[in-house]
DNA sequence: GCAAATATATACCAATCGGTATATTTAATG
DNA sequence: CATTAAATATACCGATTGGTATATATTTGC
């Protein structure tokens, strides 16, 4: 590894966390300098201008989680057991204990929806890897036939997506444990009521 | 009503979608000059800043949602039918015909969690007196039969405003109402599932 | 260790940021 | 209609915005 490619990791792993917490029109040059402690220069050397730096960061904030889920979702053996998965990673999102922040899809898609085409562009693939991911998931589990083949895979992907989500937005707002623990037992009643 | 009265809510009107779609941080003065056809004198004649601004435009962005929701309430007599309100209102708020940029309590909620503790404050207090209103009805459902008394009202209450806020960033991010329909599906049978 | 290539810092740019003092216009009141 | 009070526009402020040209260090390959 080079030692721009360093410098370039180096940059992503400082503001990331930023451009999450304040978004992208609220992350300044200014703060990134100061998240990394080196010049608009080195900066400008590195990526071609604010909005890569942006690209990046959601990509490594996107990476952030998903890798943590798929290593943890890998030790589960049932589908239901993996899409339990997401109740324990997430928890971690709320209290800051992973990404500063909280998630960077929620935060990217309602920050870049109507601001940002290229990075709307993004967390929607990311969205929609992330639907049929659980989509497939409840497929293999309906074709084991540890889940009922009455449900629409698509349907359950998206509603617990939902549910996570909204659940986060609220839990982080509130800054009250109980809520998401309260949110998070209707998840698991709802995964446990597939099959 | 005297002229300034009228100024003051003419700026909100007009600047309050903006504040919605664009956020605190990417919203600025040009914005709501632009958007008013009003000069900055003219602006900071009505309000003292533009913290100001934003925070009178939230309360009137809720305000939009909270009226026709209530309104809407208000025609049904069931709890169930009241909580089923919610799915056709907020609908509205993904095609853009009521509120442009979805729903300010989620956009808010994202947008100043970690950076604006005003309007943090503001919608804290609506996401609370949000959940607190369900949770009363679904108390009202109880003692009158209509709902299982074995449900927790205030988890009714958060799994319901999870859903629809979950549902609506992943609705307006992927723009396919068949999404938000699929969602809404699973929340009318949570609803149905209550009693 | 020396040269070439790369990476970083300095100093600057025009544009825009939020905000204000003051002049001018408009509206309310007798 | 005249006077006063309120509302709006003009012109400006310093600070900050994202970005760049160039000089200076620092690596890298030989």
């Amino acid at each position: 590894m080079t030692k721009a490619e360093k410098t370039r990791n180096f940059i992503v792993e400082k503001t990331a966390p930023i451009f999450n917490m304040k978004g992208y029109a609220g992350t300044s040059l200014n703060d990134i300098t100061a998240a990394t402690g080196l010049t608009k220069g080195s900066i400008y050397g590195n990526f071609a201008n604010k909005d890569e730096v942006a690209l990046v960061a959601f990509d490594y904030n996107l990476k952030n989680v998903s890798s943590k889920i798929d290593a943890d979702m890998n030790k589960q053996v049932s589908v239901k057991d993996k899409l339990l998965v997401y109740i324990n990673i997430y928890q971690k999102f709320i209290d800051g204990s992973v990404s500063e922040g909280g998630c960077p899809v929620l935060n990217t898609a309602v920050d870049a929806d109507d601001t940002h085409p290229e990075l709307r562009e993004k967390v929607l693939k990311a969205v929609l890897g992330w639907k049929n991911k659980i989509a497939k998931l409840v497929e293999s589990g309906i074709s084991t036939k540890e889940i009922n083949a009455d449900h629409n895979p698509e349907q359950v992907a998206l509603t617990i997506i939902a549910i996570i989500e909204g659940g986060i937005m609220i839990s982080r707002l509130t800054a009250k444990p109980a809520h998401w623990n309260l949110i998070m037992d209707s998840l698991k009643k709802y995964i446990n009521s597939l099959g």
